[in-house]
DNA sequence: TATGAATGAGGCTTCATTCAT
DNA sequence: AATGAATGAAGCCTCATTCAT
């Protein structure tokens, strides 16, 4: 029937997605999430308006599909960091570290938010986003609990800690949009220090 | 009735810059940043759009002229409080009860990070809300302090932690946006928790 | 409060939207249902797109208020002749001859039949049209009532006389849309004479 | 297999128009003559668009062989019947009910009046299409002459009555769009006694 | 013959801003 | 001070058509 290379063609399609998505998450690093266009969006990743169109369905499903992928993401980093070897302020350190070190986070961050104002996305959009973000919190209570049961980290519901220590993340993360100059740099070791018990 | 004097005059452009204000927070908060328009502005403070215009040249004032006024008022708020009695930890405390307890502070917090996005506002407008953010650390950098000297609050840099404190809020607020549903409540106790040293 | 003359604000209201609908329907008469763009109506119009969204929610509002009043006009038309004094054979060659004369009645009918269409427009259109459809045969079955009374057109259910009657009158209508060069025309006094009975 | 030769190449090559047209038909039925688009018809057939334009030069071409043949099997018909056995008034009640039987007949006439518009397609398509029209008229009128001389029919020009014949009986077939609950019935019956001389 | 990725012009719609009254 | 009509640029999205495989 077809003469083409099926297998070929899914990974080209793969690919094309990708190249969309990745360029656009540098886009939005650039433009910010509000100006950024499809027109954008489509020049960064040297692909045609109607082609964009072909792989997504919408600008909302880009966005959607972005947020899909970088909190599906951070849930396995996060949740392989938890179950790894070590003790939980070695743990909670790394997160801290790798959050970080990764220049588009605020991004992601501001997306997050973005995506679950009432009329920047969908119904569904909104509730996924929210579903993941909870979820997410998951593994690092479970940092939390384990610091707790080695004595390391300070006492409360482990789930609340987890919920203030993504917060100031995040918090933090917004302070480094670009354009920001806040002359003042966040610190892996004076964060952990908060939620560490021995000082 | 009253004859119309300069003084009266004021008052009345006053009050309706006010009232334009006023509404468009709630607006905001409503519609999200990024959805809001002139149209919505007007309508939301029963004013007509060429109105509007009289007060303001541009939309992008009115949102400066907002966050003038947020950062200001919660400037001189932590300002007072740092020069007021009582020790740090009681004072961190009002400082964290009082932001949790205003429900149009994600709106405040999300214009604040969208405003400093390179094409969503002037130039003068960033600096300015970055300007003002940075001062705003300053009483709380100095409560830290204070707090150290009492032995209340943990050690580092006091503006670094007021870094972190505001960065944390300002997560936690953002968490509190319409349509948000995590199952989680802030506590103020337990997040001052987090900056104090005995435990 | 306002310096502008209300009721003058409303005649100017009213004189700018009948520019619009009357300019859009010979716009349509000339370019076809299917190929008119809100440019063209806006051309026109002789008025800016914009301003043809400021007083039409969509493209579709335009097609709708059109026929709405297109149809209403021809209901009050039909009604009165319905009324008027004569026999019934002479407010049918009325009838008829006044729909023969009118060039653009052709638009009014593929419009009608377009707007029905599924995908075409909203649920509530297509209700509102085909209801007005439907009111519309009353005066015309209501000649055809008194016609049979007057024992001077055929006999049958007045309803479905009218029925076929509109029919043939739309059927004919729509052979003069533009590029059309059947090269019959349909006269009046034959039309009547199919549901006349003396011959 | 069957070793391919050019025969059997045709074959398959008919069955795939044919596989195209006849889904293109049903599909217009559903979405409208305006927004149906190659990628319906495409998918509708289970062809890929690629695989269309191999077939089609265009979408006019698609739908000018759905009128060519549409009216072309209609002429055929109404030929046949006005060669065949039988007087007028049988022959007028049997295209009548035919016409009324065929569900997909108002697609056709929207679509022959949806062709013909200036701007929808090509003029050559157009005049094609008005010049199978007034061809199909002839056969009818032949019948409506047969009729008269049978002293079954009513008078005047049979090309004339053929033509109002024809408008009658495209004017009831566009009420039965889809959405349409026009609360009346066409029957044959009294359409063709509306033509009939014996009252 | 068959596929579907790719293109880009064009259509609809929104909205900040200006301006006459 | 107040109104809202008017403008037009810009954004989102669709779709007929082409082309490499």
């Amino acid at each position: 029937m077809s003469p083409r290379n099926i297998e070929r063609d899914l990974q080209v399609r793969e690919a094309r997605i990708n190249q969309i998505l990745n360029s656009a998450i540098e886009t939005i690093a650039i433009k910010g999430i509000g100006s950024v266009s499809i027109n954008d969006i489509a020049a960064a990743a040297n692909v045609s308006i109607g082609n964009v169109y072909h792989y997504f369905k919408s600008k909302d499903e880009i966005f959607a599909e972005i947020l899909r992928r970088g909190q599906t993401d951070y849930g396995q980093h996060v949740a392989s960091l938890a179950g790894s070897e070590g003790n939980a302020r070695e743990k909670l350190s790394l997160l801290c570290e790798s959050w970080l070190a990764i220049d588009n986070n605020w991004a992601y961050t501001i997306l997050i938010h973005t995506a679950r104002l009432s009329d920047a996305s969908s119904e569904e959009t909104r509730r996924a986003v929210t579903s993941r973000f909870t979820n997410n919190l998951e593994p690092v209570a479970a940092i939390m609990e384990q610091g707790q049961r080695e004595g390391l980290l300070v006492g409360g519901s482990p789930l609340e800690l987890a919920y203030y220590f993504v917060s100031l993340i995040q918090g933090l993360t917004l302070q480094r949009m670009p354009g920001n100059e806040v002359p003042i740099r966040a610190r892996a070791e004076s964060i952990v220090a908060l939620f560490t018990v021995d000082r």
